[in-house]
DNA sequence: ATAATATTCAACCATTTGGTTGAGCATTAT
DNA sequence: ATAATGCTCAACCAAATGGTTGAATATTAT
């Protein structure tokens, strides 16, 4: 069974989650402070790093009334040990592909 | 906006679409024999197609009176790009992780 | 011309998802 | 002891998801 699998990408599949991974990256972070750039709850992000901690993406660990977050490395693993599978780009559309880096990352 | 991401991880995110993307690995295919290892309706099959090919994960291609289907490594690409920023791998559980390779994968 | 095959469309359904608000519970500060 | 902070729970809501069935369309075979 792939119910790993289902979590992980799921998880990835939101832009504001996504987001939270991206800042974790760069720190470990209270929830508090993983909230404050969003715009919505405190509650939805909440939700939003139990579903990323339930796919191994993130852990967090309780530390007196805060809760800290910190990038899990094994989820991401996971995800990029099945993609390795498709790994023969060579027919990549380059010009696509770089259309894409361009406009959709930084 | 990386709505192509979202597209992308969302469809990986499902173990039918998955199990279609790892048949194709192996050749082209119509869509009715796609449909045919699984025990859902040839609609729903053609959805979670049109669902892959949104996503840049597959191409589809008339031909006569059938739709062949094909990878697009395109989609596969961006989402190991995504990926990349977050390989430092160095702290993963490597107990977990051949765990996980054991009983996850094939 | 008629029938069979390949695929999609449309309407529907149950469940999940991503969000809200307000209350609740620990923990820390005053 | 009381108040403030950090986070989660519970109930709710609208929209999306993954599935179904039956009809529709287009192509090929008889």
């Amino acid at each position: 069974m792939d119910e790993n699998l289902d979590l992980i990408f799921q998880a990835l599949g939101d832009g504001n989650r996504r987001e939270i991974l991206r800042m974790l990256l760069e720190d470990d972070m209270a929830v508090t402070d993983v909230a404050e750039p969003f715009e919505i709850s405190l509650a939805a992000i909440s939700k939003h790093l139990i579903i990323l901690s339930r796919a191994g993406l993130i852990k967090q660990e309780r530390r007196g009334r805060m809760k800290w977050c910190k990038l899990d490395p094994l989820g991401m693993k996971m995800a990029s040990i099945w993609m390795e599978g498709f790994g023969q780009f060579e027919n990549v559309d380059l010009e696509a592909l770089e259309l894409f880096i361009k406009t959709e990352l930084t």
